[in-house]
DNA sequence: ATATCCTATTTTGGATCCAGTATTGATTCT
DNA sequence: AGAATCAATACTGGATCCAAAATAGGATAT
């Protein structure tokens, strides 16, 4: 019953207008390709253009929104040669990440992620996919944050924010969600032995997993319609 | 004569304001930890302020500004650490840039980086510092762009973007501008012969002197002004 | 004298309005 | 019929104005 209980409206109008276009990206609200008309979507919003318009640039400088002067937003569409190259990006920068993690990882940092891997596994027993993909952010910047390098941290966040739109996917299959677990106990393994090679080499593995689970639904996208 | 030979004013003041901006911040005009008045800039600048904070946002997702709502935008002045951590980061991407490159290398474009290399050196010779930059810029993207993986190359500019207020002091050494083209042409030659490890040894050559130079000049600076 | 509270001022956040550019559709000419 | 031209429309870029938050300064109470 207290105000924190159901997600509070930012502060702001541009932050409230960012966190809904975002949500609209990712749950498949707003589609690739599709352009953003900003009259439209402030009235939607409740908001007047100016708000919204800064929340865009913020989301052009991520990568999910294109722009073209006088001709307005959109949303970008990613090919698998783009994914692919965000995944290979992701596994040069998060393996720098985890070597200097590990050599800071404390005893209550390795607690916090256990404690945070049970609630990715609630997560997925309770069939919450959302609640699942959030929590295994948690899980996967939780770790990368002990870097202590927080421009690194920022790159690897744009490189996961640019695929938001995809990793849902990924989610919503039964058994990727088990496949996450096995690969995040192991990951946990190996960082309480302080091995870091076998943790990044179990991370490496669970991206590929998640590249592979996309090229499938790619070959699948492309042969329903192949015009488009 | 013709209506290209000065910089022309960009089509929007959007641009135009974040152009600005950005000559002021890596001129010295703008020093990190600055507060950036928003009425004031717009007037100095002759625009209103929704172009200009639009511009903000833009660079503030370069990490070249930061921001705290109903406080606004400061320049962001980066500690030494910061430094160490972006030409990290910069080492892991670049490498990669190199190696995709390398395959993919034509004729024409070692004729195009041989052709902006003796651009530098001749900006060198001239004593022209901003050239110099410039061109240096032109060339390590050149070479980037080969790789085939825009992405990749954004992220490398964002770092090299994030530092830009700190590289004139390299550029300013002359001995560190010769050195700059022993580098340059080291990593040519390393690209004519397909060699992607010593093309990539030869530029973290060239990254670590700067990071050296900036050691050297970070701690001048605080030796000078232990205070602040 | 010090700390606290209140008020005035500064500064940012947002809404509305106007101007300029791109797009669309109709019209005309070949 | 098809292409080119021009006008109407839709949409973005930008300026001005207003509201709300933060800051600074001064008054008051202890």
């Amino acid at each position: 019953m207290t105000a924190g209980d159901r997600p509070r409206r930012p502060p702001t109008a541009q932050q409230f207008v960012l966190e809904e276009i975002r949500r609209a990206i990712t749950s498949g609200e707003l589609r690739p390709g599709d352009p953003i008309r900003q009259d439209a979507l402030a009235a939607e919003l409740g908001v007047s253009r100016v708000p919204l318009r800064e929340a865009l640039k913020i989301l052009e400088g991520e990568g999910l929104v294109a722009y073209r002067v006088h001709r307005g937003y959109g949303v970008v569409s990613l090919s698998m040669d783009d994914l692919r190259e965000v995944y290979r990006i992701r596994e040069l920068l998060e393996a720098e990440a985890v070597r200097r993690a590990i050599g800071e990882l404390t005893a209550a940092d390795l607690d916090r992620l256990e404690e945070i891997q049970r609630g990715v596994e609630r997560a997925g027993e309770a069939g919450d996919v959302a609640g699942m993909a959030a929590a295994n952010r948690r899980f996967h910047f939780t770790l990368f944050e002990c870097s202590g390098m927080p421009r690194l941290v920022r790159h690897i966040r744009l490189l996961w924010e640019a695929t938001d739109a995809y990793r849902s996917l990924y989610y919503s299959d039964g058994e990727n969600r088990q496949r996450v677990n096995r690969e995040h106990r192991a990951t946990l393994a190996a960082l309480h032995d302080r091995d870091a090679e076998k943790a990044i080499a179990s991370l490496d593995e669970h991206r590929a997993h998640a590249v592979a689970a996309l090229e499938l639904a790619f070959s699948e996208e492309t042969a329903a319609k192949p015009g488009q």
